[in-house]
DNA sequence: TTGTAGGCGTTATCAC
DNA sequence: GTGATAACGCCTACAA
């Protein structure tokens, strides 16, 4: 058996009270005190329980974290900011996958709440009005990540400006003289970020002149298969509408891409250039390396992580509750060729 | 203020301890009486705390896992396995980062022991005598994963034939027509791992009559880079000791050695040929694909959750400890050419 | 079948 | 500075 506060206070000749007070108010104790708890917890290799910890003190220094799919690639880079930030404050975390199902997701904050977590980051998934009723018996701080929110209870979210990301690579690509320019987009059902790049898409094209083209768009929901079948499409058509560049709205399915292109042998960047986006540890990795926009994950991680830690302790103004956009970046690599 | 199961009882008007068999063992409350109580639950949206229920029943219905550095490739797909089986058994699971340092899995058993974990999953890292005190005290079940032990405490491992996996990498390679085999081994301070590779590919030589040599062998810790540089050195002296294959510890690795020859003006596989070790979602998705070593992760992380259930609920007898091997598949896709 | 009571390991509020 | 003591929310004998 594990020994309990009490073994230490008896082996140390003092009152369970007085250790707990070693342990969280230190100041509060005798220094000679101190230093025999101390020896005593030593000896026993005593570990706090922190359950019991929890409930007593109703809070249990965990964060609960929903992701849609363990196996995104994203996941990693962001759960490492998070869990990163996390020590620091002496939090672990909990991790709830809701396998991009939505009452999983409603499940996942109920569960997360038994466990007396402090707070609950959501990921990558819109938030819509479905999720007010439990958003509201909620009594701990949500924050979301890459991603925001379409429900009436206020929400802060921290991810990029994707319409400004996905404008700046239209502009990345026309300055290396691209002018016909594909997209392959992302779309999922509750999913506004692939709308919202292809706004920027859209958006860029327009403001340099391009004329936008239903033919030049395609869509997949972000992993390699879909970006190799979209990039199929295109290439089926490709006579009709043709294309010099590509950009896409995953590295995964930019990778998919190249691929479908290597197959039907056509060289990236030579023939045609293909960009990423998120900027994934892979893309550094492959051949060729893959421009493509670097999403800031570990900073986005750490800021939510931040966040709830600064609202479990004095809850935030409604000022402070919105949309944080974090600043993005285009990393050029080889995958896009210059025409000029 | 959330529900508790005194507000649950007292809606239902029954006592607290009819809602908690409600819950536990429903087979013991009538079924009217089961159905009023449901009702209410389902009306305050009753979520029983984890935290007390650990607390009293003296279990968490949570698992621990350690590993060494979360933005580990393979670190997914284990994980994948390990919360599917998890949730069929009702588990969560607490996440532990190690950093790829001792002490910090040291620390990784007694912080989860204090979240009453019924069992820890201990990843990657060879086990060693040091860990026998902590090992000893802990009274809760721990299985290694993709590891093995070499401590005095019994301790039970699902993991693949290394040995045997890179002895079958060389027998195919040979198959195909090489003679002149590179390695690119693994080489971490407390990894058994790459030396049982090692071993494995010196067995696969043996075995065929070729010929061992120091200078076809480097190390590297299993990343990209590793590999880049190690495929750097073999380079170097590639006149003086050719080699028309390499075989690696790790597709990240073989992914460096890949990205180092083309920098150099190889081509993979025409001019050499690559093997990867794992079968990692990028194995696929890269140019040449990679012919490579399937480790069966999620099965090995299914059946460490199962043996943790399992042990939970009756300790193993001392012959069920041990180590179990999964099998291992050759994948064979691109980068390898045949000289025959 | 159901209720009462005690306890799980802490923390927090009081006195002392 | 320190020690009783009462929660925290649930589970589990034991009694009814």
């Amino acid at each position: 058996m594990r020994a309990t506060i009490r073994d230490v206070a008896k082996a140390a000749g003092v009152s369970a009270a007085t250790v707990s007070r070693a342990l969280n108010r230190p100041d509060l104790v005798d220094p000679e005190t101190l230093e025999r708890v101390r020896k005593a917890m030593e000896e026993m290799s005593y570990q706090p329980s922190a359950i019991a910890r929890g409930l007593s003190a109703r809070r249990s220094d965990t964060l609960g974290l929903i992701v849609p799919g363990i196996t995104d690639f994203f996941f990693n880079e962001l759960y490492k900011g998070i869990d990163r930030a996390s020590q620091q404050y002496g939090m672990k975390v909990l991790l709830y996958d809701s396998e991009h199902s939505r009452e999983r997701a409603f499940e996942g904050f109920s569960i997360l709440s038994g466990y007396q977590v402090s707070g609950i980051i959501f990921t990558s998934k819109l938030v819509t009005e479905d999720y007010d009723p439990i958003l509201q018996r909620l009594n701990i701080p949500v924050v979301l990540t890459l991603t925001q929110s379409a429900a009436k209870t206020p929400l802060t979210a921290f991810r990029i400006d994707e319409v400004r990301a996905m404008f700046d690579v239209v502009a990345y690509l026309v300055s290396r003289g691209h002018r016909q320019i594909a997209m392959i987009a992302g779309k999922l059902w509750d999913d506004r970020t692939g709308e919202l790049r292809l706004e920027g898409y859209r958006e860029g094209l327009r403001h340099f002149g391009i004329e936008y083209s239903e033919a030049r768009v395609e869509f997949g929901q972000y992993r390699f298969d879909d970006g190799y079948q979209a990039m199929q499409r295109l290439l089926d058509r490709i006579r009709e509408v043709p294309f010099t560049a590509v950009c896409t709205a995953s590295d995964e399915m930019a990778l998919g891409a190249i691929r479908c292109l290597n197959d039907h042998g056509y060289r990236v960047p030579d023939d045609i250039s293909v960009m990423g986006f998120d900027d994934l540890p892979i893309a550094r990795m492959v051949t060729p390396r893959l421009t493509t926009v670097a999403q800031p994950f570990h900073e986005i991680g750490a800021e939510a992580v931040k966040w709830l830690v600064r609202a479990a302790s004095q809850p935030p103004s409604p000022s402070e509750i919105g949309d944080y956009l974090l600043p993005h970046r285009l990393v050029e690599r080889e995958s896009v060729r210059s025409m000029n």
